[in-house]
Formats: C-alpha cells, structure tokens, sequence
DNA sequence: CGGATTTTTGATCCAAGTCAATACTAGTGG
DNA sequence: CCACTAGTATTGACTTGGATCAAAAATCCG
C-alpha cells in the first residue's frame, strides 16, 4: 500500500473504497535516492508526481549569490510535487535530505482521477494547498520571527508532522539534517543556528543533536515559538 | 464579464467556449468593501470564494507580538481565496488595500464545475499553485534577500503581474500602499523600508511615490532585485 | 585510518531595529 | 474653506541581532 500514509494523513474529504483503490492503482512504480541526489530539477518538464514513501526530502532554490534557501521538507505520506501536475514544470528543485525511497505518478494517471472523482480531485487539490499553508507560516517564521523562534517553530512543526505519520518517539524523533539544512530552512547563517540551538538546550526547550530531536518541554516550546498547529489542517 | 480578467491572466490549459461560460455563469454577486475592511477572517467556515474584480487585497497574518505579515497581494483578476474551496476555511485574513469590487462564487458551483471539466478544474488548481509559488518567492525574498533587495524584487513582481492585466502606464503602475504595507509585505519596520526607498530611487532603480511606482531602469532593477519571472508561469 | 564535512566557540562588524522628533498629507467637521 | 486630527513619511542618534571571519574540535564515512 504506497498511499497508505498519505491517506492516513490526508482523512479529508473522505473518500469511498473504490476511489481510494483507484488512487493506489494509479501508482506507477518506485525509486530511490541517496542523499543529497537531485530529485526534481528547477524548470525540467515533467511528466509524473513524486510520493514520498520513506526518508526526508527538501525543496529548495538556490540565490546567485549561492545562499540556498529551503522552502519545505517532506516527510514520508507526502507528495512532493504533486503541484507539477497543473504547473508542468517546478520553480525550485527537489532533493533527498537522507536515502530515500518514492513512489510516482504519472500526471495522465492524475488527469483521468480527476475526470472520474471530483472527490479525489478535492483530496489532492486540498493536499497542495496544505502545502502553501505551510509555505505561508514560513513566512511569517523568517518575515517575523527572531532566530532562536524560528527554530523552534520547525521543531514543532515537524514534531505534529511526524507524530501524525506514527515517526515519533514519546517526545524524541529522527530529523536526519544538519544544522546547515537547519539554518537553510530558517534564513539563518549555520554559525548563528548552531549558538540558538544551544539556547534552546540552555532554556530547557529542544535539544537537537545527530539528528535526533528530544523535546524537553512541549508546552513551553509551543508558547515560545508561537506555534499554533492551525495551518497544518490536521483534521 | 466577470472572469474577463481571470481567464486573460490565465491562458494554461486552455478552456474551450463552453467551460469558459460555465465558469462566468458560476459566479453568484459582486460586493463592496472599503480600504481595511476585513473580506475574510482567519479561521471562520466559508462557503464561497471570492475573485478580485478591481482595486488591491492583501492577505495576512498578525502574530502574537502586535507585527502584521503580508503574505500575498491581489490585483484584479486574482482570486483571492480560491484556496477555500479545499481547505474550508483559512489560516489567514484577506482584506481591502483599497476600495474594491469582487464577485463570489460558492463551493457548491465549484464543485459542479470540477464536475464537468477536468480542464477547468486544472486551470483553477493552478491558479493557486502560481499563488503558492509566489509564497515561496516571498520566502527567498524575506529569507535571503537583504531589504532593498526584498523591495525591488516585489516592485518587479507587480510590475509584471499588473502589466499581464493592463494595469501598467509604460514604465509607471499605480501601486495605491503605504510605506508600511511595503515594510509588512517585506519583514522590515516602515522606517527601514523609507530609507531603502530613498537609495532606491537614489540609484535610479525605482520611484515609489504616493501610491505611484515610477520604475527608471527596468534592466538595472530586475537584475539588482534578482528578479526572474519564472516563479510567475506566465505561459 | 584519513580526509571531508559538520559542529562549536571567539572576536568583530554591519544591516536593520528602536526610539524620538518633525514634517507632510488627506480626511472631517464646523 | 479652513482648522483640526490622524495617519504617513522622513530624518537623526543609538542599539542590537545576526552575519562574517577564523580556528579548533568533533563526527562521519569510505
């Protein structure tokens, strides 16, 4: 079932059997990535959507003056591209944060769903949306928000992404990036990334170390990242 | 015509004769609003969406500490919340820059719309995922882009956008903001965004005037801003 | 093991924020 | 039609959060 966790995570609208058989069948095959590879190319032509099945991916674009700014970061159950469907192409590139493994779609298989279930259509089309919700509260994070906030902003983000999914641990989970990726995502440099992580451990809010992620307390790390799970649409 | 602006802005897919009526027969009325009358609220149950038919919106968010984010600005022909027809409601406020005029359309009408066509359907998919392409614009804008920079590359994205509608007096465009709105729009405070508008306009890029941007070297502000208009789809 | 990232810390600098005061502008009502 | 007011715009002086530069320590990985 390679849109088991998608579905999971997507319960609305609420789809029938048929059509969520119609949706997995629409798979077309699986692949691989190590880390760091390029995913998706920034103005390729495509042809398929991309499901994220296992592993974390980013999406990116890169400045002329070689800052790399991170737009989202995926986690298993998410589709990655499924915007290439009505975009054609992307205007950012895609690539894998560790190994991971996709599933994809091709955007005929898309087009006759969306002919055959206004429902589904409403289901994929809400799932991007989501995905732009997200894309707005990051600008809030690097528009409005000091460095140590941001961060933990993330945190708890990817915290209720994760648990969501069943990929947390109590209060710890895998989030296998380094403190560049960190300062990528956030607008930050790594060097100030590194001293707010510190703060954050030093307040006794997150401790992020080797890729793990060990909330110390959740309720005073919500407050001090303003973090309101609103945007994320969970129900 | 209600569309007329919409659907000129908006030639990918093509529509056939049909579809385009259809979608024109789905709108329900038009309304008024006054500058800073609030035309959605953040989180309220909506039933309808709503097209910009003239005047400018903006939409945004206000955090815990008293700073307002713009996280989008509408000029005729966008929808402005076409993303509730998934998501049911939103994660942000919509309200009035200027006078405006806009027509609503319910879900219910769009829903028989996704109904019918599976072109339609692609065309209004992808008119916001061009908005959520936009966001993540704003964020490399906010992220990695320093302040004059930021605001250059906004006055660029006008400029084209309301060139596509006709809203442009050769290199001049009404662009009816405060300096504050400009200074929210970018993550900066007003008397920030004042000074760079002097150096600005000091190097001969752009004049920002009482609600006028004047723009004097199209070739020098759009490489100084960074700006390519890719992220805009305009095909 | 050995080279390459990544993390950590220190010292210094600068872009942008803050505070404050003045000028300008557009409405509003008498 | 002018005076009053509230919201803008502008400029100056000062502070600060985060960047930059540099170097050492830790970790990863083939």
């Amino acid at each position: 079932m390679i849109t088991r966790l998608f579905l999971q995570t997507h319960p609305t609208p609420l789809l029938s059997d048929n059509e969520r058989e119609a949706l997995e069948a629409a798979a077309c095959g699986t692949a691989e990535y190590g880390t760091k590879r390029i995913i998706v190319r920034e103005q390729a032509p495509l042809t398929h959507c991309t499901l994220l099945v296992s592993g974390f991916v980013e999406r990116y674009k890169d400045t002329p003056e070689g800052r790399r700014q991170i737009l989202a970061i995926h986690v298993p159950g998410d589709f990655v591209d499924l915007h290439s469907y009505p975009l054609k192409r992307l205007e950012h590139s895609v690539a894998a944060l560790t190994p991971v493994t996709v599933a994809t779609f091709s955007h005929e298989a898309i087009r006759t769903l969306t002919e055959r279930s206004a429902t589904l259509t409403e289901l994929l089309w809400r799932s991007t949306l989501i995905d732009a919700a997200i894309n707005r509260e990051w600008i809030v994070s690097v528009g409005s928000r000091g460095a140590a906030v941001r961060l933990a902003h993330l945190f708890c983000e990817m915290f209720v992404r994760l648990q969501r999914s069943g990929m947390t641990h109590g209060q710890n989970y895998d989030f296998p990036v380094t403190q560049i990726d960190l300062a990528d995502a956030c607008g930050l440099t790594a060097v100030h990334a590194n001293r707010m992580l510190r703060q954050l451990r030093e307040r006794g809010l997150v401790e992020f170390r080797q890729g793990l992620v060990r909330i110390l307390n959740w309720d005073k790390l919500q407050k001090f990242a303003e973090f309101d799970p609103a945007y994320l649409f969970l129900d």
